[in-house]
DNA sequence: AATGAAACCAACCGCCCACTT
DNA sequence: TAAGTGGGCGGTTGGTTTCAT
């Protein structure tokens, strides 16, 4: 047998919370600390509400430093940074920002930050990142037709782009076995790309001190800190120069697409370029070149 | 000033997994 | 082992506020 039914639901209230209800609450978990059993505390604490709405209005909204109001500019780089490598994962999200909880940051995201960084008005973004299955012919047709939506989507105005500064907070990585696993192959330079994304670029070590730029998941190019150079990399590891593969990327986009402006490529182009030279950021780069140009 | 649209955000819903019985 | 719950989570809803006309 299992345990007692959760709460009347047709005997709990519903809705906003009531000052005085709030304040109940509070002094009960003052006295008795935070529930261990969150689906017999409110009748102890004399609340007519379902345990699981006590329970997301304490850890939402009355438990000690919840912060309320403006993101910084630092929490929203770290938000970027995260939701680029993990997704929507917004409890993982929230534990990397004191004070903010998931709901804060999901609906920041939603309503406010995702528009911030996009420049524009549209759905959300579709990330599927590592937990795709990148080899499989389902997963690629799926992903494929998420690159046509995405590519079709008209490029925001120059001045609607915002470029993140480099993230030097990437410890994020090693908090997930496939995610370290693919940081590892990256250091040599042999990452899987993602293939959510047409082209993606991202530092290859976690300070930020080699930049790198991919296309379908397989080639890439990458600036070698040590020499200053750029340096093009296939899957059978022979160079090709970066001005070539730049161009190529465009090419091949403009045939998918059909819909870009030559004009607007040859700027897009100067842009990745300006982003590869300027050195790390993890989300940064990816999401503005990802997202905006290919 | 009135009104409709858009944005915001607290709260709910439903699913999943670990755990209990 | 099966049945069922608690806690946690992400997605969604809908009431309220703000903005645009």
């Amino acid at each position: 047998m299992g345990r007692a039914p959760c709460c009347d639901k047709a005997n709990v209230k519903k809705g906003p919370w009531s000052p005085e209800e709030d304040a109940k609450l509070k002094d009960f978990i003052n006295n008795y600390g935070p529930a261990g059993n969150w689906i017999a505390l409110p009748q102890k604490a004399g609340l007519k509400r379902c345990g699981k709405s006590c329970r997301l209005r304490w850890l939402n909204y009355l438990r000690p430093n919840i912060k309320h109001g403006q993101f910084s500019d630092d929490e929203d780089r770290i938000i970027c940074t995260l939701y680029g490598t993990i997704g929507s994962r917004w409890s993982i999200i929230a534990s990397q920002l004191p004070g903010r909880t998931d709901n804060d940051i999901k609906n920041y995201w939603n309503t406010k930050l995702r528009k911030k960084i996009l420049g524009i008005n549209q759905p959300p973004f579709s990330f599927p990142l590592q937990t795709s299955t990148p080899h499989s012919s389902q997963s690629l047709s799926h992903l494929y037709t998420s690159f046509l939506d995405q590519a079709r989507r008209p490029l925001p105005s120059a001045d609607s782009i915002h470029f993140l500064p480099p993230q030097n907070n990437t410890s994020i990585l090693y908090s997930n076995s496939n995610q370290f696993i693919q940081h590892e192959e990256f250091q040599y330079g042999y990452y899987p790309m993602k293939d959510s994304m047409l082209v993606s670029a991202s530092c290859s070590s976690s300070d930020g001190s080699c930049s790198q730029i991919s296309y379908g998941g397989k080639d890439r190019v990458v600036k070698n800190e040590e020499t200053g150079n750029f340096q093009g990399l296939m899957e059978d590891r022979n160079s090709f120069a970066l001005e070539d593969q730049l161009g190529s990327i465009v090419d091949h986009h403009k045939q998918r697409s059909g819909v870009l402006e030559n004009s607007q490529l040859q700027y897009d182009l100067e842009e990745v370029k300006q982003l590869i030279t300027s050195g790390g950021g993890l989300f940064g780069e990816a999401g503005a070149t990802g997202m905006y140009y290919f």
